[in-house]
This record gives structure tokens, C-alpha cells and sequence, in this order.
DNA sequence: CAGGATCCATGCCGATACTG
DNA sequence: CAGTATCGGCATGGATCCTG
């Protein structure tokens, strides 16, 4: 990555070389359950069916699914016991294990700031409640606005 | 961790304090392209089409909802300039400033570790490229075995 | 017990056409 | 310029049935 030249750099370097990234790892780990299985396996090493009991509302199609991503990408180990009945167990990696820190981290923001969010979202949908407009219209003024009134609300 | 009485509080605080909110949040920005449009916000504020030539690749549509969750969300603020043409510009709230933080962490870790990343899966793909299975078969040992061989590939 | 295989609903996302 | 509206493809995820 040397395109010598810093015109545009801020861009390139925000598409090619950060951002793309980001959006890769979050599509990694960003689906339904993978945070919560490698979560649940940051705890303990779990059978198959420990998981599925445990996760609750997984569906065995998902776990299996998941749980082959997550060893594919390097997070989780996955080891047979060839017995009867079989035993498989998931382990998480040292990868998997050092992900854990700034999904952790990430997760703590999300605890502390979960109020700000719901309250962000209280406000935007009760602008679309609102029975209707109402533009102070300062005379003569052509200020900065903040949303009127669409045709139509996007949530039904 | 707790000998006492475990209670089963490991699972519910897994399941209902921190791993819903956690895969909550990245669905908030774990799509498709609200990363990269708070990343690029992060640096200035930008009007509709500024984001839309820049980001490159997204379409108008998903460039509005995108933004629309965002500003939900609370983090960003959209500003309408009632000018003839319109003016619309977008910029990063204290909240979504905030929320850069953790991102960032979890963007450098993915560039940090990508070649760990892309070496397991690579390892893991080459598994279902190999001719046969080979078990060395230790002589009445029933010890833990890594995958044999399926039917069939995932990704064929 | 630990999955594989299949069918199907939903939603994300892109492409296109049109508007104030 | 900054959107809205609509259609359709494709991937995600759930439910069900079957196997070793």
C-alpha cells in the first residue's frame, strides 16, 4: 500500500485500509449468535447440545452453522470424541479469547450507553407521532431545519 | 468462579445483561455500511452526495436508510438548509463520537490479527481440498480426532 | 448425542424510475 | 441536490425430518 501521493489518502486509506476491514470483522461476528456463543465459551469449554440448551432460542441448524464459521475463522476448536453416543466439544482459541477483549469492551459501551440510545430513539419516533407541523417560520430567516413532516412514516 | 450456590446467574446475566445488548449494538452498526459512514463522518461533517461520491460503491437507497437508523440511533445529526438546491448535511453526535472509540479498538484488532484470521481459514478450507482421510489410528486408542470427512463441502 | 439435508419466511440490499 | 417509491435477487435464519 504506497500510492506515494496524500491527495485522497484520507479516503483510500478509510476504504481500503480500515474500513473494509471493520465491516469484515463485524459481518464476522456481527450475526445473530456468534457473539453469544463465543461468549458463553469464554466461560467454559461446552458440548454441543450444553450450547443449544444453554443459548436458548437457537435453532440446531444456527449452532451447527455458527459454530463452523467461528472454528473456520480460527475463534473456536472443535474436538470429536469418537464414543457412543459421540461427544464433540468447542473450545475457544487463543484468537478467540483475545477477540473477546474488544467485543468486551464494545459490549461495555453498549451497557453504558444503552439509555442514550433508546432515549435518541424515543425522540426521532415521536416526531413522526406528532399530530403536525409546527415552523416557528422566524421572519425572514432561512435557518437550518430539522426534519417537517414526510408522506408517510417508515414504520407502518 | 462462585463454589457457593451457582444459581445459574453465569447464563442469564450471559444471555439477558450483556450478550443481547452486544448483538443488539451490532446489528445497530454491524450492517453493511454504517461503519464506514461513521468513520467518514468522524472526520467532518458532509452533505448527502459528499458521503455518496466518497463512499463509492453504495447505493442512494441504502445511503438514506443507512443515515435515517444513524440519526435514530442518535449518532448523527442531519441538518437541512431550506436553500434552493436543498442542503442537507450530516454530522457525528457526542454519542457517536463516543461509539468510535470501542469501533476503533475493534478495528485495529481485526488489523492486527487478519493474517491469524485468514491462515485458520485457509487451513480449515485446505481440510476439504485434500484428496482422503488419513487416521493415523493409534492402536486401541479412542483419543479426540479433529474432523474426518463429510460428504460434502460447504462452499462448493 | 451431534449433526446433515431441505423447505420456506423474512429482510438486506441493489437497480431503477420519479419528485420537490 | 436530496431524497421517495417500487421491484426483485440473494443471503440469513427458523422449522422439520432424517442419520450414524
Amino acid at each position: 500500500m504506497k500510492p506515494g501521493h496524500p491527495d485522497h489518502t484520507d479516503s483510500v486509506n478509510l476504504q481500503h485500509e480500515r474500513c473494509r476491514p471493520v465491516h469484515e470483522i463485524l459481518s464476522l461476528v456481527g450475526d445473530k449468535w456468534s457473539v453469544l456463543i463465543v461468549r458463553f465459551l469464554g466461560q467454559k469449554t461446552m458440548r454441543f447440545n450444553e450450547l443449544r440448551r444453554a443459548i436458548d432460542g437457537i435453532s440446531q441448524k444456527m449452532l451447527t452453522t455458527t459454530l463452523r464459521n467461528l472454528e473456520r475463522d480460527g475463534f473456536v476448536t472443535r474436538t470429536v470424541y469418537p464414543t457412543i453416543p459421540p461427544r464433540v466439544e468447542y473450545t475457544l482459541t487463543d484468537l478467540g479469547r483475545e477477540l473477546l477483549v474488544p467485543v468486551a469492551a464494545l459490549a461495555k459501551w453498549v451497557d453504558i450507553n444503552r439509555e442514550r440510545i433508546d432515549e435518541a430513539r424515543r425522540r426521532f419516533d415521536e416526531q413522526w407521532s406528532e399530530p403536525a407541523v409546527r415552523i416557528p417560520a422566524a421572519p425572514g430567516s432561512a435557518g437550518p431545519r430539522h426534519r417537517e413532516q414526510p408522506s408517510r412514516n417508515r414504520h407502518g
